[in-house]
RNA sequence: GGGCGCGUAGCUCAGUGGGAGAGCGCUCGCUUCACACGCGAGAGGUCGCUGGUUCGAAACCAGCCGCGCCCACCA
């Protein structure tokens, strides 16, 4: 565009329009390449974040706005300061998630997955992620986010692949990961094992039923309670605890197991609390956690009646065979009534295990699976946040939380019985009962040449995540971008995957690399809906962030959620977003004033030529020293709103206001320059937060200019501030609003100028602009006072009000004696204070000092007051 | 069962030892030559309750009441 034809539009548009400006400035972004660096260097020189991958089966929520915006103002922010840096962007190819989505879509087609076969239905899969994996990414771009797009990583990528292959068989070898007949979350509705990470409690109303198990010697029955009554066809041991008298002589007799006839053990173990129930339990080694654990500890047989498709086996006997586990539940609870061995029955509340995927009920099962024995790992990891070599923002509660859950760290269920995911690579030589764990597949057996048989099921889709830091940059070969951008600084996370994803990250990333994948884990807020639920498609509760985009834009949306966020959670709050819409159109209007009076020619440049121009040149200079604090403790929040109070405030309030008179006279070069200047240190420090509105903007200001995206901060300079300058102005201001007060007060009309003599200190340099902004003629106080009809207190002093017809007396009575009520009550207060001479004693003496000079300021403020 | 967090203006939230803050909403006044998505002025709060520490507590400690989250294998 030409100087004339911007000069136009500047003219034109009294409004900002993200709308029509930002999918512009996103292309000017792509086309520099500035979000694309160089793998150069080393990671100590650069700046790097790895996304939280979204999944490919995902759309933008506001949880990815919040995190985006928190990660891209870092990623900026660092940018702009000349560090090389790199936002590593991909997606994650969520197994679980994925695999429903596509087997919806082949229902719906009147097929199933079963029908086409792993190979078609993988392929169908990548056919899906072909089409619709790409929507989150250009979602991201809409928020503006600065992704190295010309870098992008999937999980499922075949390099991505092998580095998640070999993981798996180096902890193999490391002895860390190994194959058991364990007990299993198993998920009937996934038909997988989940981890124990994957399950939710929820509160369930059942039947606690009371079965009689006959002693075996005929002399009464031992009563356990249950609300599975099915799972006691699998019963193997009845347990009490050792010192509950009334079992000691049982312990070692045997119980006879109604319907089946198994004779049962009494076995003791602590485990079993006596005050529970009747203080006998009935033991189910393949069905309960539990007794799974005692089942082991006694050498107890387990038995399956479930199987993985949620029925009835075998071994549950022919009455039961085939029934759903339902089912059997009735039936049994209807064949032990026949046998009158149900002797009461109560309704019982308690929390059951559900699968947060499928929200079907947890079938605890015995299965062959693959785990990952995670002491070992955990403890560098422990020790990494232990000696503060990583650290948590906010460290309390994070830190804690992490360190308790990697202390008691339990297995790690590694396999999943789906198709979508890395396929474990395992194979098995079936004569000789043989298991190969490696690369590629070995070919033949090496002992008896028969032809292997690859293991059916993939790894956990949090198994590949965890190698998301160094995985995306090439690992384990040495690449350029893995020395550039390895270890990343930042991991940005809401808390919910602090165990899922962050800590498994470390502790791969340590045993893997040998080093932190990242030093930094800023935790954000969790955003609730306005009305405190949770944000869900489901309940209706979700805002869509691409709708605030289109209604308010990127740069509100981003300023919004950033002030709304800190390290509590937070109902989204759609007044901040506005605000942030306003923000965007404030700095707009506020370039347009600076911009159309500035002559041409005239360069951004500090120009001090007033008190007020000092000010402001402090004052953003302290602003600036304040605001890199914030970022530096990660109070992005806090950071983004103190941006926006020093621009409101002080730059357009205040600054502007002061500055009109000079810019709109003919003498205008070096207030120009200065405003310019300001303006300039502005759309940079509010570059991060908003990046659309000020990167526009900074295509307006005169000069050849690079992209603001990669324009530096300035650096701190003490020249810059001025106390004397910063005393003057805040004694301006004070006085300004005392002036403004006083007039609104009295009803005295905007348009009428009232007179009055300036009694007060400290207003040399500032009494015309005081005159100016309260719309008093002013004049410097002399001997004569007698004539003054008024007293009205600004700090160093007063104004004295000379006669007027523009003002209402009976308001001015009015007010004047509600400024004594409220001074004679400021007065006792600080003469009480006074008079306690444990305050006096003991408080620091500025404290003490300060509360003199204020008791001596209202006492001179009331005598002058009632000398009227 | 264990752990953690929260309770501040009508609403959403900052504030962590020395005179209670922001945005929105509300009241009054302004179409003042950047912006009415604006400008100026203002009202509104026993900082959940009760004790304690301190010269001084919204902040620190203890207890209680209310709300929420995480972890956990009492059938």
């Amino acid at each position: 565009m030409s100087q004339d034809e911007l000069r136009k539009r500047l003219e034109e548009r009294t409004r900002y329009e993200p709308g029509e400006v930002e999918p512009g400035i996103f292309a000017r972004w792509e086309a520099a390449g500035v979000f694309h660096p160089e793998p150069e260097g080393t990671a100590a020189e650069s700046f790097s974040i790895a996304i939280p991958p979204p999944n490919v089966t995902g759309a933008l929520h506001m949880g990815h706005a919040l995190n985006g915006s928190l990660q891209d103002l870092l990623i900026r922010l660092n940018r702009m300061n000349g560090r090389r840096s790199k936002w590593i962007l991909g997606t994650d190819h969520a197994g679980i998630a994925t695999q429903i989505k596509v087997e919806q879509q082949l229902a719906e087609e009147g097929t199933s997955r079963q029908e086409l076969g792993r190979e078609r239905f993988t392929e169908r899969v990548w056919e899906w992620r072909e089409r619709y994996g790409g929507t989150i990414l250009e979602q991201y771009k809409r928020l503006g986010a600065s992704c190295d797009y010309e870098d992008e990583r999937f999980t499922m990528d075949e390099r991505y692949a092998k580095a998640v292959l070999h993981v798996f068989v180096e902890l193999h070898r490391k002895g860390f990961i190994y194959q058991d007949d364990y007990m299993v979350n198993w998920d009937p509705g996934m038909r997988s094992a989940i981890s124990d990470l994957e399950v939710e409690q929820r509160s369930v109303e059942d039947t606690l039923y009371s079965i009689d198990y006959p002693l075996e010697s005929g002399s009464g029955s031992i009563t356990v309670a249950t609300v599975r009554p099915e799972t006691m066809l699998a019963d193997t041991a009845v347990a009490v605890h050792p010192d509950d008298e009334r079992y000691r002589l049982l312990i070692g007799e045997h119980v006879i197991l109604p319907l089946v006839g198994r004779r049962l053990r009494v076995i003791a173990d602590e485990y079993v609390d006596p005050a529970f129930g009747t203080g006998a339990l009935k033991i189910t080694p393949g069905h309960d956690p539990n007794d799974f654990e005692i089942g082991r500890r006694h050498g107890l047989e387990e038995i399956s009646v479930i199987g993985e498709d949620g029925r009835m086996t075998a071994a549950a006997g022919d009455r039961f065979e085939g029934m759903t586990a339902d089912e059997a539940r009735n039936a049994v609870v209807a064949a032990l009534r026949e046998e009158g061995a149900i002797s009461g029955t109560k309704p019982y509340v308690h929390d059951v295990p559900h699968s947060h995927r499928s929200g079907r009920r947890i079938e605890p099962l015995i299965s062959r699976q693959w785990f990952c024995d995670m002491t070992e790992l955990a403890k560098p990891a422990i020790a990494a946040v232990r000696e503060g070599r990583l650290r948590f923002h906010p460290e309390v509660p994070h830190t804690q939380v992490y360190l308790d859950w990697l202390e008691n760290i339990r297995p790690w269920c590694v396999s999943r019985q789906l198709w979508w995911g890395h396929r474990l690579p395992v194979w098995y030589c079936d004569p000789c009962e043989e298991t190969f764990v490696s690369m590629e597949s070995p070919g033949r057996c090496g002992s008896c040449d028969a032809e292997l048989r690859q293991d059916e099921d993939v790894l956990d889709t949090w198994f590949s995540s965890a190698l998301w830091p160094f995985a995306t940059l090439g690992w384990p070969e040495e690449t350029p971008e893995l020395r550039a951008f390895y270890p990343t600084n930042v991991l940005s996370t809401a808390r919910d995957i602090i165990f899922l994803w962050v800590a498994r990250m470390v502790m791969f990333g340590i045993e893997f690399t040998g080093e932190l994948p990242f030093t930094d884990v800023p935790v954000h807020s969790t955003i609730q809906a306005p009305d405190g639920r949770r944000m869900s498609k489901s309940l209706g509760t979700g805002i869509d962030p691409l709708d605030e985009i289109e209604a308010h834009g990127a740069d509100a949306l981003r300023f919004g959620l950033l002030a709304m966020a800190s390290d509590q959670d937070v109902r989204y709050s759609p007044q901040r977003v506005k605000q942030g819409q306003e923000l965007a159109n404030k700095l707009w209007n506020a370039s347009r004033l600076v911009l159309l009076a500035a002559p041409a020619g005239v360069e951004p440049a500090p120009s001090p030529e007033t008190v007020e121009d000092r000010w402001i040149l402090s004052e953003l200079e302290r602003a600036s020293r304040r605001i890199s604090e914030l970022y530096d403790g990660f109070a992005l929040s806090r950071a983004t709103l103190e941006l926006y109070a020093v621009f409101w405030d002080e730059v357009c309030d205040w600054y502007l206001e002061l500055a009109k008179p000079r810019l709109y006279s003919d003498d205008n070069a070096a207030v120009s320059a200065t405003l310019l200047h300001v303006l300039e240190r502005c759309l940079t420090m509010l570059h991060p937060v908003m990046p659309f509105v000020t990167e526009e903007i900074w295509s307006y200001l005169p000069g050849e200019r690079d992209l603001l995206a990669t324009t530096p901060w300035a650096a701190p300079d003490d020249a810059l501030l001025d106390p004397g300058a910063e005393q003057a102005v805040e004694r301006l201001k004070g006085a300004v609003t005392a002036l403004r007060r006083y007039r609104d007060d009295v009803g005295a009309k905007p348009s009428v100028r009232l007179a009055g003599r300036l009694a007060a200190e400290g207003y040399d340099d500032t009494a015309g602009q005081l005159g100016r902004l309260t719309r008093f003629d002013l004049e410097p106080a002399g001997a004569e006072n007698g004539d003054a009809v008024a007293l009205i207190a600004i700090p160093g002093g007063a104004v004295q009000l000379l006669p007027s017809d523009d003002i209402d007396p009976a308001e001015a009575e009015r007010r004047r004696e509600a400024r004594r009520g409220a001074l004679e009550t400021e007065i006792q207060r600080a003469e009480g204070k006074l008079a306690n001479e444990r305050f006096v004693e003991r408080a620091p003496a500025e404290v003490v000092q300060a509360e003199r000079e204020k008791l001596q300021r209202f006492r001179d403020e009331l005598d002058e007051l009632k000398g009227q």
